[in-house]
Formats: C-alpha cells, sequence, structure tokens
DNA sequence: TGCAATGTGTAGTATATAGTATACAGTACA
DNA sequence: TGTACTGTATACTATATACTACACATTGCA
C-alpha cells in the first residue's frame, strides 16, 4: 500500500474514536498545512520529510522505519551509521539480504546476547 | 577529507603515469563537463550524483561504497535491502552500530559460512 | 439557523540537486 | 611559434523537494 492511503486509514482509524484525528488537527500537530496532509494522503503529493514522518509516527502510534519504508526513505541515523563504516555495513547488509527473517533475528539476539 | 580534496588527489596521482587522467578526459569518461567535475574536486560544488560517482569510482578503482560514504550518501542497493525489510534491518543496524569491526566481521563471516 | 469545524482545490514559493555551455588564460611541445 | 591541450571562471538551467497561503463548499450540532 502506498504511503498516503496507509496514513489515511490509520489517522481514520483513530478518528472513529478520537474526534481530534481530523486532518486539521493532525497536520497542526505534525506542523503542516492541512491541505498538505490531505494532499499528501491522497498521494496526490509524495510523501514528506523524514522529520514530519517521524511526528506522524508519532501521532498514528507506528513504527517510524516502517512509515519512512513505505516513503521510500531509510532513517538518518542508519544511514549515518552505514557511512561511518561504509565496507562493514555494505559487506553485511549485502550478506543478510537474502537470508530469512528468523536467522537475521537469530544473529541479532546472539549479538545482544552474546560475549562479543 | 572532503570528498573532492580525495578525488583529486586520487585522480592527480594516476595522472603521474598516465596522461588520460586530466580533469578534461575523465570528465568526458564519466560523462559530465570539466567545468563541473574541477568544481567539485574543488569543493566548490557538492558531490554529484550516484550514478556519475560510481564511474569516477571504476575510472580511479575505488570502492564505491567509501566513496559513495565520502559524499554523504548510501547505495541505493543498500537502500532497497533495508526499505524491504525496515524493522529487521533497522534493528540490525543499530545493535551492531557500536560493536568493533572485528565483531561485526565475525558475524559476516559466520554468516557466510554457517548453516542459516 | 447560524457558527464552527471539516476536507480539499488552486496557486504559488524557497531551496536543493545536478548539472550544462562558453569563454579564457596558461602550459607543453613539435 | 603556433596549435593543441590544460584547468577554471562565469553564467545559466531544469527538475525535484518540501512545503505555504487562501479560498471554497460541505457537514455537524447547539
Amino acid at each position: 500500500m502506498s504511503f498516503g492511503s496507509h496514513v489515511r486509514l490509520s489517522r481514520e482509524a483513530r478518528l472513529k474514536s478520537d474526534r481530534s484525528y481530523s486532518v486539521r488537527q493532525v497536520a497542526a500537530r505534525i506542523g503542516v498545512e492541512p491541505s498538505y496532509l490531505s494532499k499528501v494522503e491522497r498521494d496526490e503529493q509524495p510523501p514528506p520529510s523524514e522529520q514530519k514522518i517521524r511526528r506522524l509516527a508519532e501521532e498514528l502510534d507506528e513504527d517510524v522505519d516502517v512509515l519512512l519504508a513505505m516513503a521510500g526513505k531509510v532513517s538518518e541515523d542508519l544511514r549515518h551509521t552505514i557511512i561511518k563504516r561504509p565496507q562493514l555495513f555494505a559487506e553485511m547488509i549485502r550478506e543478510l539480504q537474502d537470508m530469512p527473517d528468523h536467522a537475521v533475528l537469530r544473529l541479532v539476539r546472539e549479538v545482544r546476547d552474546g560475549d562479543w
């Protein structure tokens, strides 16, 4: 699903039980004009900046990385981590790119718990 | 070191033994105007697009990921890998961000050799 | 029934990105 | 000594990004 449609559905789900989730009020809270958010939600405009997406993720209580991904973006902090050690992380990511989720997760767990 | 200075040094090192590494000729080979490459090398212009950086990396026989990193960029293919499974890779990268190189490398090796 | 709030259409803007085109002065060397 | 090549200065340009400002018709409800 597109970024816009997803946001619209997510916001409207909240709107059902909370009147403060109108386009106008959410727009105000994340710091954009209502007409802009309206257009973004209808995919008439491309997704907003990372900063606004972060605010939106908070509002809608969603995973920032997922929402950013839907917008075709990768979080700044991840980009910086990669840029600091480009060869290492490039190799790492390419190595893991075709691994099933469970294998990668097992690895993450090992790293977290392990004697690294 | 800045992207521009690095490219200049690298190109000039080659120029010493190969006349075809002039600003003009390299610019022609990577597909930009000489004046543009000149400005980029003197950091008077920001680094070029990923595509041009890739061509430059080939010309100078350098690691693309490193050159892209110097330009503040992350390779498209890595970005796509992350965007396909954002939660998984975000967690992975953040988990590894403070690990020493050798620990990460050990992981990569385990993945490559292992029964994943 | 009128005031407030709603979503959206239209038009415009500032800044960044990613360069091109042309001209010019200096150098190399045949 | 002239021509061919060098690096660079100056002036533009096209497209994308990331929005704002304002007006409008519609709906909710006190």
